[in-house]
DNA sequence: CCGATCGTTCAGTATTGACTGAACGCTCGT
DNA sequence: ACGAGCGTTCAGTCAATACTGAACGATCGG
């Protein structure tokens, strides 16, 4: 394998394992993404030196978390993965359905509290305005990044509500 | 301790969790900012029963994120802790950082890749792209947010370029 | 119908990481 | 100068989790 590929895959790994993901789950994503192509299960195991069974449970959860997607060949009974068409914007989907889970969060607690924690309360409500602003904000710049892929402006000025 | 509060510590202390960090620093959160005035190490420790040791490095970590801030009172040889003024924004900073460090990794091993991987180096330019949009687009955000918290507007809709 | 070739499941293993209790160093008050 | 109170460090323990190898089930070709 390449040199620097390998050297990415690696940093692709760490970058993953300190955003909470398993490591090995960062490397199958990051050979997939320069890799620019599909690759079996068996190709996977055997370019990153581990077990096919640790791959397949790792490209699931990269499918359920919409980074990867599973294709499949005719005459073949192999499945094949590759990162998907925008890995990016289904990422931050993700993130905003966990941010969604925070605003609800402090939604919910807010009006439970104590009077005398006016203070608390003021600082959930705060917290819970500033992560729907980020959700909405986050939605703009789908709007722009689709914008830019679709369409040939180098330089996006304008934004959505 | 209220019923609420405690409810809420340990729901802050799941999502902390799941975005990577341990789960008695997301009590810790969780408690001052529900609590919304300052704490000592003894008294974290003893309303989230923990040992002080895991309190202090806990708050250190939580510090060095940005998300809390160690304070003193005259008098008093104790470290207090409280959440800072403005958490999201710092913690967002943090973010920025890390996508920071991703643009770098795109930028430095899409040259060093070999011409015959044309796709893997097109989509390592686009996730450059995608993530320098992304540091952009939550530079604005906080412009708006820091707008919405000194002035009064309460639905924005302008937005820095 | 049988063998081969897949992907998945499962139990076992190893490694990582968090938490604790005790010792330590430091800084005050007296 | 000494002791009390404080935060931190460190070694040990514990649980969680990722990974592996082997068995299993399914599917296709001959």
């Amino acid at each position: 394998m390449d040199n620097a590929v390998q050297q990415f895959v690696e940093r692709m790994g760490l970058i993953c394992e300190k955003e909470g993901m398993a490591r090995s789950a960062g490397r199958i994503f990051g050979l997939l993404l320069v890799g620019g192509r599909s690759y079996s299960l068996d190709e996977l195991a055997e370019k990153l030196q581990a077990s096919k069974a640790g791959v397949s449970t790792n490209c699931r959860m990269l499918e359920q978390f919409g980074m990867i997607e599973q294709v499949s060949a005719l005459g073949d009974r192999r499945d094949f993965y590759r990162v998907r068409e925008d890995p990016w914007e289904h990422m931050m989907r993700v993130a905003q359905s966990r941010w969604r889970d925070m605003v609800k969060v402090f939604g919910e607690v807010e009006p439970a509290l104590p009077p005398q924690l006016s203070e608390g309360k003021r600082r959930l409500r705060e917290a819970e305005e500033f992560h729907g602003l980020l959700i909405r904000q986050v939605d703009a710049l789908m709007d722009t990044w689709r914008g830019m892929r679709t369409g040939a402006a180098p330089d996006p000025a304008e934004h959505a509500a």
